[in-house]
DNA sequence: GTTAATTATACTCAATTTGAGCATAATAGA
DNA sequence: TCTATTATGCTCAAATTGAGTATAATTAAC
């Protein structure tokens, strides 16, 4: 249509491989040694002649270069400004433009522990399980309030995903939040991508290669958000396992904790685990050891545990 | 990395910009003369380097070809296999692959009737505001549960996705749906792709071009979940409108009735309109003139309407 | 003008779900 | 046997939901 402008895109898949290793979330990422040393997101190209869905594609250079059993597989966003660093002089070509689909995979294990990530080195804000992070009213809102001044929308944005004023934290606003601090010059990226100035002094969590860390949060928020309505939680358990055990994992993804009888309720009412007649030995009382009901083929439909919003989180 | 294999692909941007005529929720479309008359959705390419993001020349391009004023806009889906028709005869070169990336787009008004489709055209067994549709039980049901025969996995998709026996029906699985009765070759794309042998004799609903009605499909399931939790209504309605306005509109948008007092209570508990003063004229009582309480740009975090999921609809 | 049809709005009430407790049971280790 | 620890059963008020009834303000029909 235009001769001027050239359509022609390469496109890389990029994977938030998320598991769970003792109550901490973890997602798995490769070091880069050349540039900053900052962690990235496992990524491969996709070859639509060899591949005939994406998905297939992420699956098989998944395997081939972790070896990991990857069972749940969800599209999160394609991104078409993968380059908001693609200005920089690292591009082979000046015409070659990279899409990145970002996707969210659950693993069941995590082996070799140092490839592994936890969550909230790079989202420290994020766990409020030991009650409200202090980084929040030390670092992070006081800086955001001056960056947000008199300006009507940003305080309105502040106040929506930051849970200023009287508004309740949420914790699926995930990325709401990364991206404001990214706007406000709050993360590493934002220097690194020649929108701020001076580097920062704060470290607010590690940074990641790219648009990495942008990819994670939108795998946190939809995770996070996905939690609450369908089981999804049973891929990241093993196929035994104790009530127990269920919620520490939910309440490690959330960031949050949750009151133990209740949540035992929700998954009775929704039928969603049926015991196996083994106990677990462990200190304490020996819990009995449940599995998951259904096929995991079906986990994407299914009811889910109906998580409440509110009140516990809001300090 | 591999020789053998080209990864540059040309990127469409698709969008199903979805807006309500009366009480039908309509889509716009552009007519395919060349081929079989079908229908399809609009689309244009994505230029990495002159639009910054997809979503900027998404609009770009709508507004170009349509002039329409689309305010929100939010990415669905990213297909590598839109090609599930690309092994077809009318691809220009052989070794150029298109991703389509699918977006839904919302539109306060509909201008010139004609280029606009009804949804319920394209599936007329996803309307239930009448009761449930006669064509489920004389056409659909009885052919997808020959397809299943004893499969046991089949026979769980389609109680998951059709809620036959004593599940109920999810308005949100349009696209479960959908995908099933592709596979099962119910409907005429699927005869188009090659998939089918025979042309069904059926009309299950007016087919689009390539994959496009999958991408309705998956508008549909996300625009109705996305209306029990987030006050995306209102970028379907005008600047002022009645109570009943919105009900009329969140019904056509969900196939299915709702309780009135109960829709009115959720409005009211949630802030979400505020009176303007002014009354509206029509047969009966007058009503009372509303407006949306907040910015437009806020309508994706604000906590929504939060309609039941079950009871009524289960016939 | 009076009446009927139509639409809007106020109010009620039982059933269910949620949030937050307390009480008790079963184990390991001191 | 005592204590710490974890598991599980049960209760109960508050809030929310589902589904009504009653009444008010109009237009259209007669």
């Amino acid at each position: 249509m235009d001769k001027n402008h050239t359509a022609s895109v390469l496109i890389d898949l990029s994977a938030a491989i998320v598991s769970v290793r003792g109550d901490q979330p973890v997602c798995l990422t490769v070091q880069d040694v050349s540039e900053y040393q900052t962690p990235g997101l496992p990524f491969g190209p996709f070859y639509p002649d060899r591949h005939r869905t994406m998905e297939i594609g992420l699956r098989q250079w998944v395997i081939e270069q972790t070896s990991l059993d990857i069972g749940y597989v969800e599209q999160l966003y394609t991104f078409g400004d993968r380059g908001r660093r693609s200005e920089g002089a690292d591009n082979k070509k000046e015409n070659e433009h990279i899409v990145s689909v970002g996707y969210l995979a659950l693993s069941k294990q995590c082996p070799q522990p140092n490839q592994w990530s936890e969550w909230y080195k790079h989202f420290p804000w994020e766990d409020w399980r030991e009650g409200r992070p202090n980084i929040l009213n030390q670092q992070i809102i006081p800086y955001l309030e001056a960056w947000a001044g008199s300006d009507e929308l940003r305080r309105l944005r502040l106040q929506q995903a930051f849970g200023v004023f009287d508004k309740a934290w949420n914790d699926e606003f995930v990325l709401d939040r990364y991206e404001l601090m990214y706007e406000a010059g709050l993360v590493w990226e934002a220097y690194a991508d020649g929108r701020q100035k001076e580097k920062i002094s704060a470290q607010n969590g590690i940074a990641m290669q790219l648009d990495h860390r942008r990819i994670l949060a939108t795998a946190m928020s939809r995770l996070r958000a996905k939690l609450k309505y369908r089981p999804v939680v049973f891929e990241l358990m093993p196929s035994a396992f104790t009530l127990t055990h269920v919620q520490k994992t939910t309440e490690a993804i959330l960031g949050a904790v949750l009151h133990k009888q209740n949540f035992r309720r929700q998954l009775a009412k929704n039928e969603l685990v049926e015991p196996t007649g083994k106990m677990s030995k462990a200190r304490g009382r020996p819990a009995e050891l449940f599995k998951f009901k259904h096929d995991e083929s079906q986990s994407t439909n299914l009811p889910g545990l109906r998580i409440p919003l509110g009140k516990s989180r809001n300090f």
